[in-house]
DNA sequence: ACTATTCCTACCAAACAAGTGGGAATTTAA
DNA sequence: TTAAATTCCCACTTGTTTGGTAGGAATAGT
């Protein structure tokens, strides 16, 4: 199986929350939880690895949050699996050659490269500002949501 | 981590080799261990899930082996990690939307979706002919090899 | 019969995934 | 100055996956 794990996925849904409330301050994550459904203390988890990539921005204390630490338009899925997942090539020998000694006239390794090449572009390809605009206008059609 | 496993990338291999080796009656995994630097023991893991995918064909009893089912123009990369990794799709949301009650609207599945296209594309593109055929130039200039 | 093979079933250890939990540190507000 | 609201940090648990190893049965050629 090649599957992003919960940490990338709610991930993701955890940043286009964020982006949902851009420009209206710290939001907190007991209500990120509850609009996506998910568990606070699970989301904790995604919190420092977002954080080091310069991702979100936390305010401690009564009153903190998280805000986006840029603007929807500079955060891409890319920039958020990374963070979350490590590195986006589907084997190790493609960032590292030197773990294998194959690795310079391995023409399985060439696919790999390739790979990684297009799934690093196609999630390069949507920031957080596109997710949020093709959220409201689905909501638009969709079925009444809650929140 | 969003990897493919050693099943994967050992399986690509060892196809490789049954390309390279097509036409000249089953090849013995013994050999194809031995070409590849890897454990006859693993590789015969790979056997079930490559024959039930109808990829090889195997003949029983000594003077056996393995063959390829098709030629190396019908098998494609996409065939041989599907068969070994089971779906390529990054969530089981985007092959099963039952699975989760959001995939009638949710956002982020849509890029699940959109990455599992551009993946399955990628490694659809890629026969075990182009594979030899590049294998074979290759060693033209490259290092000489014992292999 | 003997040998060479594939084939099938188990087993194992280490890593990873997914999540729970306790409680310390920080900040605001009464 | 105390209480409440939050983030933050560390540890633990449980189940699954990964990457193998191993024994021996079944099959076929010589």
């Amino acid at each position: 199986m090649i599957r992003i794990s919960t940490k990338g996925k709610y991930g993701a849904r955890l940043m286009v929350q964020l982006a949902i409330n851009y420009g209206n301050g710290p939001m907190l994550l007991k209500d990120i939880a509850e609009k996506e459904n998910l568990s606070v203390r699970y989301l904790e988890h995604l919190i420092p690895p977002l954080k080091s990539a310069r991702l979100i921005h936390s305010i401690r204390g009564a009153r903190g949050g998280y805000t986006l630490a840029k603007t929807p338009v500079e955060i891409t899925l890319k920039d958020i699996i990374r963070a979350l997942e490590g590195p986006l090539s589907p084997s190790e020998c493609v960032e590292s050659p030197e773990v294998c000694d194959r690795s310079g006239f391995c023409i399985t390794r060439d696919i790999w490269v390739e790979l990684e090449k297009t799934i690093s572009a196609t999630l390069a390809m949507h920031t957080l500002a596109d997710l949020v605009q093709k959220y409201l206008s689905t909501t638009y059609y969709g079925e009444a949501r809650s929140q």
